[in-house]
DNA sequence: TATCGATGCTACTTTTTCGGTAGCGATAGT
DNA sequence: ACTATCGCTACCGAAAAAGTAGCATCGATA
């Protein structure tokens, strides 16, 4: 697994710069996924795999563990959880939501003509 | 390669809803990294290689065409450029870099402290 | 207490993606 | 003609993800 923190370089993408370890960890499969699903509500490890569309078991438990120890989810009464910083994140990712609307009528639209 | 079109499905991770398919995107590696490099003015191919740290041209070229097939960058002056909705998308991501500061201190407080 | 189902998770194998290097055809300068 | 740079492709080994099986644990039920 190796370590995260973004303070000690993350998958060779980073420069020290914490958007670059940001997007290290956003970059990869899943983890946005996963935190999005756990917007609404705490989710247990198989209801979190299932809301994923069934993403293989090991690679979901790479992933929270991996946000886990950057402290984006933690575990709760319910199951899995996002910590204050991950509720922040999604916050800021949430204006995305009606980008990509705009963004995929956008591309229909010149499907269609072009 | 595939299609990566959000209207037909991409990579398994989509339903249908559109930030599923703006997180299959965001959530491949380099895709971030690229446009952010570009949203200072134009690069060239070389050069966009360079910024992200080598990546190597094979994957720096699927990244592109897939950036380009989703209309997020595109061909101009000086190399490739984001289009209006690669720029829009980007404006959206720029809060991130704030926040990502905040959250490399306080994961700096608790690998102190913890 | 034996059985059952659900849960969190590990182990293993196949497939996909990424990283690294070499190099080609084209263009431009000298 | 020689060299340098450009966008890009080809190839190969490494890493990550997908897919499937299954184990240990727990609570409910019989």
């Amino acid at each position: 697994m190796s370590s995260v923190l973004p303070n000690q370089s993350v998958r060779g993408s980073t420069s020290g710069v914490p958007i670059m370890a940001l997007f290290d960890i956003l970059g990869r499969k899943w983890n946005m996924r996963i935190m999005w699903e756990l917007r609404a509500g705490p989710l247990t490890f198989r209801a979190l795999q299932a809301q994923c569309g069934g993403v293989s078991p090991s690679v979901m438990n790479g992933r929270i563990k991996q946000l886990q120890a950057v402290q984006l989810i933690g575990v709760g009464e319910g199951g899995y959880v996002l910590t204050d910083l991950g509720q922040e994140l999604m916050d800021r990712l949430d204006p995305l939501r009606a980008w990509s609307a705009d963004w995929v009528e956008a591309l229909d639209r010149t499907s269609e003509s072009d």
